[in-house]
DNA sequence: CTAATATGTTAGATTGATCTAACAAATGAG
DNA sequence: CTCATTTGTTAGATCAATCTAACATATTAG
């Protein structure tokens, strides 16, 4: 078993190589918030472990054991957030903390007892899928709410990250993953959109937000 | 904030301390299966930070911070042990080793939810009363079965211990608490008992057992 | 009361995770 | 292509938590 330590270096890992495979040693120690020197002495750790590959002066990439063990930590953070989030009450700003904590835990029946419990959910409250028990995980591909024009109808996903503040500010706009949406117009000046959603009839978001808004055309 | 194993240190002291107010370094070492010479380090230690009371060659006890703090560790863990049992359907036995690794979260808004959705429980599924948030616990006296005599009617309330093995003998004999029992018979040779309760008419069980059942007179 | 036993302490080493300082290699801008 | 900048490595220190070996103090049995 990874030390707690070692699963955040596999979880930072993981994340850093979402659409590329090698990651810079120095993107990890920034990610990690740690010194160059820390990091090259885990990564070191970590490749005798068979989890990373790894040779002087090179980029780091995951191996398949490693990819496994992360994806594996992952589940257990998502299936968490979910859980707090439908059977306890929380709301989705308020679930990233606990489960930073929770992952760790190890409990196989804990998990399994909560994937059950909740019939097996495919995404976080976030709408990020949950990898499943073998660390397979199915790569959706949303679209950005972006990439759309003006009179198009979508539905809201998933969001590309989920900072606490980002959340908050969703909730102040009752803008709630599954939402259907319409673009009404879109400010062609700095790409901020006009959009229709439920009892809104009017909502300006930047540009920014509506990158990290992911979405489905409704057909 | 303490770290997991001043948590381990004080939840030890504070066990080996009902009933008493000193305890032996020695004691403490063995309850934690570390060696003489870590404990007394990590006693220096918990005392520089005002959590016990220790002087060279003399016997430790916790001091009020430190017993507060104990306590709250140990409501996180039957909290804990009560939302598995109550909430999430695992069995009494199963429940101790993932309570021992959910104990450390450091979540208030996380246990008080737990607290919450089971509306204030006032003991663990093993009938141990759960400290209140200020850290006070209700020393409920009952007493064992062993006590009493042949005819008497008692209530099964909470167990002196339970370690997974007497758990699963419990189950075995379907035994659970707020069970009434009548005492049908008493072995004066080894003090074992004969018991009925629900539809088991006749089970014996050793005093070794009926110690360690705690139980309140049916009035 | 003494001596054996039990209990507690000190010293010094180890391991994992971290740091800073100094240096080395790779990259990229002109 | 060269040199400045970025990136990575080595060396050596620190801190928490642990250990063993050796020694000191307390307790207890005879």
């Amino acid at each position: 078993m990874a030390s707690q330590t070692e699963e955040n270096y596999l979880k930072a890992l993981y994340a850093l190589s979402v659409g590329k495979i090698e990651v810079n040693l120095s993107e990890l120690s920034a990610a990690l918030k740690v010194s160059n020197p820390t990091v090259n002495s885990m990564v070191k750790n970590l490749k005798s472990q068979g989890f990373v590959r790894y040779e002087k002066y090179k980029p780091l990439s995951l191996t398949e054991k490693g990819r496994k063990a992360a994806a594996l930590i992952v589940r257990k953070h998502r299936l968490t957030e979910m859980y707090l989030v439908e059977k306890m009450g929380f709301g989705w700003e308020e679930v990233h903390e606990i489960a930073e904590q929770l992952e760790h835990i190890n409990s196989p029946i804990f998990f399994d007892r909560m994937d059950e419990i909740m019939d097996h959910p495919l995404v976080d409250p976030h709408g990020s899928p949950i990898p499943d028990k073998q660390g397979n995980i199915s790569e959706a591909q949303y679209e950005p709410l972006s990439k759309f024009t003006s009179g198009r109808r979508v539905r809201l996903t998933a969001l590309a990250h989920s900072s606490k503040e980002f959340l908050k500010f969703l909730n102040s706009r009752e803008l709630s993953l599954g939402t259907e949406i319409e673009i009404k117009s879109i400010e062609s000046y700095d790409g901020s959109m006009v959009l229709s959603y439920q009892n809104h009839a009017s909502e300006t978001f930047t540009q920014a937000v509506c990158e990290s808004l992911l979405v489905e055309r409704i057909s």
